[in-house]
DNA sequence: GATCTCATAGTTAAAAGCGG
DNA sequence: CCGCTTTTAACTATGAGATC
């Protein structure tokens, strides 16, 4: 039998990825790395600008574009398609393991792919523009064919700002090989599998499915090999469907915090913690127009509801899974988790569980 | 035979650029 | 100066293919 309660395995999940302990000082990028490594891949926040550098969101008491920005331009944070091709951010060093767990082929290697390759490498790497000049393809094709090879490693785009005019590389030649055989892949989808367990403390295997975008079939054998070593062991948590831990955390008899912790949080769909249970969310809230998810005392509890624009928009509703009693008492709380991100000069809150709030006056004569 | 999974194509957003 | 295309990134729909 676990020793684990599920409020434990929430309050620890939260402490080590930083929610509950935000870094506060802006200059020690030692503490961030650390942290950044163990929510790697970090993808950059849904719904922000293409070439946004990545943000650990609630993580850092201070603003963290400067920091990320000044890592990501020193090539300490380097840019990737991790997760199932979706692109996110690791550190340097531990780029080779992500690449070579996540590094996916193109499933047809095409004229187009061949040539855009070679071209970048005769000529030590092009911007989008000057290989639509070099090469007689629509824009379409070679953006494609660059995604596809940004996706097997072989091609890195150098994104060291927020322009959108990146240089693309030859990634050997900027990096290192990956490997190709199957024996390495796996042995780095171990070590990121590993990784990802031990920032979650306990995970079921859906989750990590949910996180990571690979077939299940793979995830199952990766898990079987785990608990086979040793790393892992399978467990069950009251309250939870089976799942597993790290031996070290399973058998660990060190007292953790048993209370969950309190608190409202906003999240959006890049998040770890979002990421691991997207699969749930996405059938519990079906067929609502999603902006951000809501962190009630450690679960997921609560949507933002409303449809997204690059100018300002407006929240729709937010709705919560709560009882009368409580949503009527946490209103201003959550009101106040959803102001971090959704500032009254340009975006208007319009319910609360589905009950018009303009008539509040907090929120009203903000906009009209 | 039914379900699950995967790849592909199309859609969404705002603004800028271009051609007629 | 209108309308069409392009830009980024991710999500959805669809059809094909594989597996139970």
């Amino acid at each position: 039998m676990n020793p684990w309660k599920y409020s434990e395995i929430i309050a620890e999940r939260m402490k080590r990825q930083g929610l509950t302990q935000p870094l506060d000082n802006p200059l020690d990028e030692e503490s961030y790395t650390e942290l950044f490594r163990r929510l790697q891949p970090v993808a950059p926040v849904h719904f922000s600008r293409p070439g946004d550098p990545p943000k650990l969101i609630h993580r850092t008491e201070y603003d963290d574009t400067g920091m990320s920005s000044s890592l990501r331009e020193r090539h300490i944070l380097v840019k990737g398609r991790f997760l199932g091709g979706r692109v996110a951010y690791v550190l340097e060093d531990d780029l080779k393991l992500y690449a070579t767990a996540f590094r996916k082929m193109p499933t047809r290697f095409n004229r187009v792919h061949e040539d855009v390759l070679s071209t970048i490498r005769e000529a030590g790497g092009l911007t989008k523009e000057q290989l639509k000049q070099e090469l007689d393809y629509s824009a379409g094709d070679i953006g494609k064919a660059l995604q596809d090879l940004q996706c097997a490693f072989l091609l890195q785009e150098d994104q060291i700002d927020t322009d959108w005019e990146t240089g693309w590389l030859d990634f050997a030649e900027e990096w290192f090989e990956i490997p190709t055989d199957a024996e390495s892949q796996e042995e780095a989808l171990l070590e990121v599998i590993q990784r990802f367990v031990v920032s979650m403390v306990f995970v079921t295997e859906s989750q990590i499915k949910s996180w990571c975008s690979l077939p299940s079939k793979t995830i199952k054998e990766m898990v079987r090999r785990l608990v086979e070593s040793g790393r892992l062991v399978r467990t069950q948590v009251e309250g939870l469907d089976e799942g597993v831990m790290s031996i070290e955390d399973a058998e660990s008899t060190s007292s953790y915090t048993s209370e969950y912790p309190k608190g409202i949080y906003m999240l959006d769909k890049s998040d770890i913690l979002v990421r691991a249970q997207m699969d749930e969310l996405k059938t519990r809230y079906k067929g609502l127009e999603v902006l951000q998810y809501l962190l009630v005392d450690g679960k997921f509890q609560g949507v933002v509801l409303g449809h997204w624009r690059i100018g300002p928009y407006d929240v729709d509703d937010i709705i919560l899974d709560l009882d009368q009693s409580e949503l009527a008492a946490r209103q201003a709380e959550v009101l106040a988790a959803v102001r971090e991100i959704y500032n009254p000069e340009d975006c208007a809150i319009l319910r609360y569980n589905g009950a018009e709030i303009s008539k509040c006056p907090i929120e009203e004569g903000k906009r009209s």
